[in-house]
DNA sequence: ACTGTCTGTGCTT
DNA sequence: AAGCACAGACAGT
């Protein structure tokens, strides 16, 4: 009987877009299932949650979250222990860690798009939502840096340093070219206050963030916010942090892709044998931070 | 194109 | 040595 629906319903669809979308659902099965346990899961368990044989929900797995079926139960055990640290429960991702089980599904199942997805997915756009933004004069390193924020509801997306405002949005915008980015001053006037807060190294109030990454790379995101102001750590110790002691270059390549400077504060990670490490920003603009945070 | 089986590799115990 | 996660190659549909 749903044939005969079929027919009358079916007269102008002329070219199914074919979406992907469908092997998603299936890998979020894997992911809840995992969230529910609040650790790894049998591949074969999480094959039956998810309907493949193992090997087909490695292959969609990967390609859906970024990271494998393992290291996303590691990340979520791992979160599980940090509660212990549970002093910054105000920003989204921590709050998700922090409380375990209930809100870290509560945070997969709320959106869907927001850590089951690849960067490349990312990249390829996000979702078709409202953005916020404001920009303003920053000075670091002796230079006349412009601050741009970028928001939404649930917390801060992106920010960007540079010197010409412009050229700093149509970069957000290229990577979230599905969003629609509307000016808002006044509405994000405390927000941009608590990132130039964070330029000048005093700590200010711990701003809620709404990054979109990989399940690793929101681990390595939310360690690094857990980096107190003035304090260092090298890519190794964040590595160990996020339970992936391997993971060093990993942890660099996360950290260069930190959407949110100074919020997310990758300044903050550098080498083990001294060194600064890398910044996007510039190695002047990244000392200048570190030593302002060191007072 | 999508899927499962087999198999080798590398890591952990 | 054994078990496991993972991914490449291959074949069936």
């Amino acid at each position: 009987m749903p044939v005969e629906m079929l027919r009358a319903t079916t007269p102008a669809p002329p070219s199914p877009p074919a979406t992907p979308a469908d092997g998603r659902e299936r890998v979020l099965a894997a992911c809840r299932a995992m969230d529910d346990a609040g650790g790894p899961l049998p591949p074969e368990q999480l094959a039956a949650a998810a309907g493949w044989s193992t090997r087909q929900l490695h292959r969609r797995f990967a390609e859906v979250t970024g990271t494998t079926p393992r290291a996303y139960g590691e990340a979520l055990r791992a979160a599980r222990l940090g509660p212990a640290l549970a002093e910054t429960r105000d920003t989204v991702l921590d709050a998700a860690f922090a409380t375990g089980y209930g809100s870290v599904r509560a945070f997969y199942e709320q959106g869907a798009a927001r850590l089951g997805m690849t960067p490349s997915a990312w990249a390829g756009g996000g979702r078709g939502e409202r953005l916020l933004w404001t920009a303003g004069p920053c000075s670091l390193a002796g230079e006349d840096l412009q601050l741009l924020v970028v928001a939404s509801l649930a917390g801060v997306v992106a920010v960007r340093l540079g010197s010409d405002v412009e050229a700093l949005l149509a970069e957000v915008a290229g990577e979230l070219p599905l969003a629609q980015l509307a000016r808002e001053d006044d509405a994000l006037t405390d927000v941009l206050g608590a990132v130039r807060a964070l330029a000048r190294g005093s700590a200010g109030p711990v701003l809620p963030v709404d990054v979109r990454g990989t399940a690793f790379q929101a681990a390595v995101w939310a360690a690094l916010r857990r980096i107190p102001a003035g304090q260092t750590r090298s890519y190794a110790e964040v590595a160990a942090e996020v339970g992936s002691p391997g993971a060093v270059r990993a942890v660099g390549t996360a950290c260069a892709r930190n959407p949110a400077a100074l919020v997310t504060p990758c300044h903050r990670v550098v080498r083990s044998d001294g060194g600064l490490g890398g910044f996007r920003w510039g190695l002047e603009v990244k000392r200048a931070l570190l030593d302002a945070e060191r007072g």
